[in-house]
Order: structure tokens, then C-alpha cells, then sequence
DNA sequence: AATTCGGGGAC
DNA sequence: GTCCCAGAATT
């Protein structure tokens, strides 16, 4: 139970933050909307991913698909290709599945209230929160990576990070902090000070707006906040493709959805017998994913009979492909790089 | 409650 | 090499 003099200090935290964010606030192009839609659609692309590595992808993807209902109406492969290099490919077969949530069960309008917005396939908590407080004023901690380090630094708290109750644990926490008046603003807030200031490595606590209120820093201890427990274990995948080609065309289809790069498109997993007596060149590439290290056995199956072509293909269901065709399809990165290094 | 899903950057 | 990033769905 916390006593009217600690809530009064939290507040007063919270304000601190406000108003370090109204001067030193990240200038980004989302920032200037309160759009649900576009607000959405960053959060999703923003998953996981460095603001960095996902400005351009936001930018595209808002430019092809300004709103919802074009989005909707899109090719489900057209999406996909705009998700090109992001990974978590899942998050844009749920963007597009909630485009049409959307306009199906909320007439074309996007949802206004919190219990709503999390109907959509691909929101979760977090990012509920952020459309609710950013776009409907809503008081709701969009509690983030980001939230749990500042917060457990400032407070000093050993909560494990890693512990399925963090998320709610942070967001008592958060919302002891949080302003009545621009709720957005301080989920905004507490995402900048986590990127530019109470960053994970070397975080620049001489700068930090709450480097008088911090517990950690004012005994010394940030490096030991947060606390995370669990570790990534990584397995290794071996993969075996046929680069099956007949002058410029190759052999392609796509993935299914129950495994990595779903719906992506990917080169032959086996041949024929017959076909074997063509292998030529074999390449090897290496590639890393979170959880698992790959090593990709890519060999060159170089047909010189356009019908034995044509035939292996529609019997076993591929497309012929070109160095032209394949700009427009979303190939997991490794393939794209090896297709890449054919040009 | 634990596992799975990418790719890239910082160190 | 290790860790983390505007997390969510699935098992």
C-alpha cells in the first residue's frame, strides 16, 4: 500500500518526464498524427524493431496503404511485400487480417475503445495501449521493453523482467507515474528516455531528467537493473534448396504459415532423380536468426530442356520466376541475398 | 508458463 | 559472440 507522500513523489516523476519529452522528444514522422491507422500501423512495424531499421518500411507501407480500406482490399502478397526485411512476417498477415476485422465488424471505422482495439488480430496489450493514449486520450501505460528498464532502474526494483507477471507489475508502477493530461505523450516519453538516455548499454544518467529520483544510479547499480532471467537458447536448422533454372527463369513458391518467413517465397526443397545429373554449382550460406543459426545448402540445377522445366514445375506446383519477377515478391533474406548475387 | 517468430545494430 | 529492440500468438 503506498502512502499519499509516495504517490505525490511518483507524480511527480511522471511530470519530470513530460517535461524532459516536450524539449528533448525524438522529432519522428508518426509523432505528428493522432490517426489510428497510422498510428497502428507503426506500432506493429515498430514491434521489436529499431525506429531505424523500420522508418522507410512505415513510410512505404502508409504511402501504398493510406488507410484502412485500401489496405483491406489489398492482394494479401502485396502486403507482404511491403513487409520485405522486416521479419516477424506474422505481423503483416495480422495487420492485413485486422484491416478486414475492421471493416467487417466495425464498419470501416477503426475501433475507439481499448477493449476494442484489442479485439484486432496482432494487438496486444502494449499496443492497445499506445493507440488508446495516443490517438483517444485514454490513461493506460504502454508498457514496453523500455518501460521495464527505466522502471526498474528508478525504483531499483529486481523484478524479473523475463517473469510472465512483469507486464502487469510494470504497469501498477507505470500508472502510479502517469499524468492525467497527455497520456500519449508519457507512453511517448518514457520510449525516448529509454532509447536516447536509460539505454541497456552505457546509459547517459549524467543527462537523465531523473537522475535525482533514480534508486539505481544514486547507488550506483544501474548495470545491475533490469533483471531478466531467462536466456535465448539457439539450435542449429540445416536447409537444402534447388536453384532449379532454365535460361533466365527459375523454379519458386511460396511457404506455409506454421514455421519461419510464413508465406514467403522460397526455391525447391527437392528434385527429381533424373535431375540430379545437372547439379552444378553448390553454395553454402550462413545466417543467423534469434533463436536458431542456419546453414543453407543452395544447389544449381541447370535444366536445358524447357518442356522437363515446365513439367517438374506444374507438376509439383511452382511459378517460373525471372531476375526481373522476384523485386516483386518477398523472399526471406538469405535467398534474396543469394538471388541477389546472381545478378 | 514457456516457446516461437527476423533482421539489424551496438558493443 | 551477446544482448536488445514501440510484442503477440501459439502451445
Amino acid at each position: 500500500m503506498k502512502t499519499k507522500k509516495q504517490t505525490a513523489d511518483f507524480l511527480h516523476i511522471g511530470a519530470k518526464l513530460l517535461a524532459w519529452y516536450k524539449i528533448h522528444g525524438r522529432d519522428l514522422p508518426f509523432r505528428k498524427t493522432k490517426d489510428p491507422y497510422k498510428i497502428w500501423i507503426c506500432e506493429i512495424i515498430f514491434q521489436q524493431t529499431r525506429i531505424e531499421q523500420g522508418l522507410n518500411h512505415y513510410e512505404n507501407f502508409i504511402q501504398r496503404f493510406p488507410d484502412v480500406q485500401t489496405l483491406a482490399n489489398a492482394d494479401n502478397d502485396e502486403v507482404l511485400l511491403y513487409w520485405k526485411g522486416l521479419g516477424y512476417y506474422s505481423r503483416a498477415l495480422n495487420l492485413h487480417h485486422a484491416s478486414q476485422q475492421i471493416v467487417n465488424d466495425f464498419n470501416g471505422k477503426f475501433p475507439k475503445k481499448y477493449e476494442d482495439i484489442l479485439k484486432l488480430k496482432g494487438v496486444g496489450k502494449y499496443t492497445a495501449a499506445a493507440i488508446s493514449s495516443i490517438c483517444f486520450n485514454e490513461k493506460i501505460p504502454a508498457v514496453d521493453g523500455n518501460f521495464y528498464r527505466v522502471l526498474s532502474r528508478v525504483f531499483a526494483d529486481d523484478f524479473d523482467i523475463s517473469d510472465s507477471k512483469a507486464f502487469s507489475y510494470f504497469s501498477d508502477l507505470a500508472l502510479m507515474m502517469m499524468p492525467e493530461k497527455n497520456p500519449g505523450h508519457y507512453n511517448e516519453a518514457m520510449m525516448d528516455l529509454g532509447s536516447e538516455i536509460c539505454k541497456p548499454k552505457n546509459p547517459k544518467c549524467e543527462t537523465c531528467p531523473l537522475n535525482f529520483d533514480c534508486l539505481a544510479f544514486n547507488s550506483g547499480k544501474v548495470q545491475d537493473f533490469p533483471q531478466k532471467s531467462k536466456k535465448v537458447k539457439i539450435t542449429d536448422l540445416e536447409l537444402e534448396y534447388f536453384f532449379v533454372e532454365f535460361g533466365k527463369s527459375f523454379l519458386i513458391r511460396q511457404r506455409k504459415d506454421d514455421f519461419i518467413w510464413k508465406r514467403l517465397y522460397e526455391f525447391p526443397t527437392e528434385i527429381p532423380k533424373s535431375f540430379e545429373k545437372y547439379i552444378g554449382a553448390q553454395k553454402t550460406i550462413s545466417h543467423k536468426l534469434t533463436h536458431k543459426n542456419l546453414t543453407i545448402h543452395i544447389y544449381k540445377v541447370k535444366l536445358n530442356s524447357k518442356r522437363e522445366f515446365q513439367k517438374f514445375g506444374e507438376e509439383n506446383g511452382f511459378l517460373v520466376s525471372d531476375f526481373e519477377d522476384f523485386h516483386y515478391k518477398s523472399f526471406p533474406k538469405p535467398l534474396e541475398n543469394y538471388l541477389n548475387s546472381l545478378i
